[in-house]
DNA sequence: TCTAAAATATGATTCATATCATATTTTAAA
DNA sequence: TTTAAAATATGATATGAATCATATTTTAGA
């Protein structure tokens, strides 16, 4: 890591001055990775703390029967293995995996709260991207606990059509290739009942295509179904 | 609040040093809460960060159809809202209410945070708790995406058994009031599933009495029916 | 370009849990 | 102590989604 300037681009390095992201670089490795391998492991010791520099990486637990939950998809900027915050050295309670070509940077917990500590207003920083990131997890555990396969998955839709989408045509063609198997993961339902949605959706014209070039196209009935309040459903 | 020594006895000051504390303890309101009271709205302004200091407060979640999910059980030493981190001034995304007799601090964001800035290593510890929360909150994720309602709910309660009981003979005396409604809510069910299963557990001896006196019986018995690698179930 | 693997599609069936209904017991409040 | 409200209990039925099965299409790799 020659030149630590690079760093002032991830946001949570925003507040770190100059003078202390030189003396960082030599803690922070970069690695590539690609579809199919692992960042790390569930179980491996968490000993770092990981960031998206480019591409996307997905957050995932296994069950003991091999059924997968995908907690969270991560964008460039984001902190992912938060967990290793507390649990030092102990096991990761998730596994974390690139969804293509993906670049990551890893600091030693140790330097990192180090730095945090030189650097205070890093830290609030932090704080309040945990504080996000703890209430995206609890709007997830009550999308889990009160909504249907549908509204999970027209919610999954909005959600990934507004954080990596780009505009084509009237519509948003969505930046991540997922399979209905990687949207059946994120929401908790099986891959044939995403499959069934899906082609509801796509018959209803809210949606077009699959993994390689799914595009939303009709965000706002998408949300009117993601929220139950509308006890509107789609004809089966 | 003249005596801010009471504040080392809750976790997220016992790095603050003492003239801190004193400093703060002007901007710190303490009050108390009953049953039914709420301490803050789902859509209040969220402004105040705040924290247990004795009793039981819970986080909850309503949908449109009035359906609650309960997300979290804090206990003194926890901080709720911690969303107020991020969102400033904007609406809470869940509401608090008190489980019984609780006592709250509450002290503006703004002075917290600037007590965190002077204070590096309690914004550490602050971090390190959030790491914590989000684990838990992941988890929980997981469990309401994989699990079914029995093992749900027998997770649930070797939570409750090992966060908050009393041993009582052989077993752990829950000293949290809950009912069946409660339970249920907790994890994602209806209320009569819940009384169903509890009717099972009672059965089978795993746990005993209603809300006033819920007890466990057998945790070992439970925690394995809670991680669905055994595909035991209970005879229905 | 061929080919095997992955992804999508669709039907039939089963199963768990929600829903609705009603009864009984317990609790807390007047 | 009485009484209304809350909590627990249990049955019948409906339903959404899982499961199992098989077919077709698409994709990526040799």
């Amino acid at each position: 890591m020659k030149n630590p300037d690079h760093l002032k681009e991830i946001p949570l390095f925003n507040l770190v001055k100059r003078s202390e992201r030189q003396r960082l670089s030599g803690e922070i490795t970069e690695t590539r990775y690609t579809k199919g391998e692992f960042i790390f492991r569930e179980g491996d010791p968490a000993e770092f703390f990981h960031i998206v520099k480019e591409g996307t990486v997905k957050c995932v637990k296994t069950s003991s029967e091999g059924k997968e939950v995908t907690l969270k998809v991560l964008m460039p900027g984001d902190l992912f293995c938060c967990e290793a915050a507390v649990f030092d050295g102990a096991p990761h309670p998730g596994c974390a995996q690139p969804m293509g070509e993906v670049s990551v940077l890893r600091l030693r917990k140790k330097a990192y709260f180090e730095m945090l500590k030189r650097n205070p207003d890093a830290a609030v920083e932090v704080i309040k991207y945990l504080g996000n990131r703890l209430n995206e997890a609890q709007e997830k555990a009550k999308v889990l606990a009160l909504n249907g396969a549908e509204q999970r998955l027209a919610g999954l839709l909005v959600n990934l059509a507004e954080r990596s989408s780009v505009r084509e045509g009237s519509g948003h063609r969505l930046t991540v290739r997922l399979t209905r198997q990687d949207l059946a993961n994120m929401v908790g339902i099986t891959t044939e009942t995403a499959i069934r949605i899906m082609g509801r959706f796509k018959k209803a014209r809210l949606v077009t295509g699959t993994a390689k070039q799914l595009t939303i196209l009709d965000l706002p009935r998408l949300q009117q179904l993601a929220s139950p309040s509308f006890l509107q459903s789609l004809p089966s």
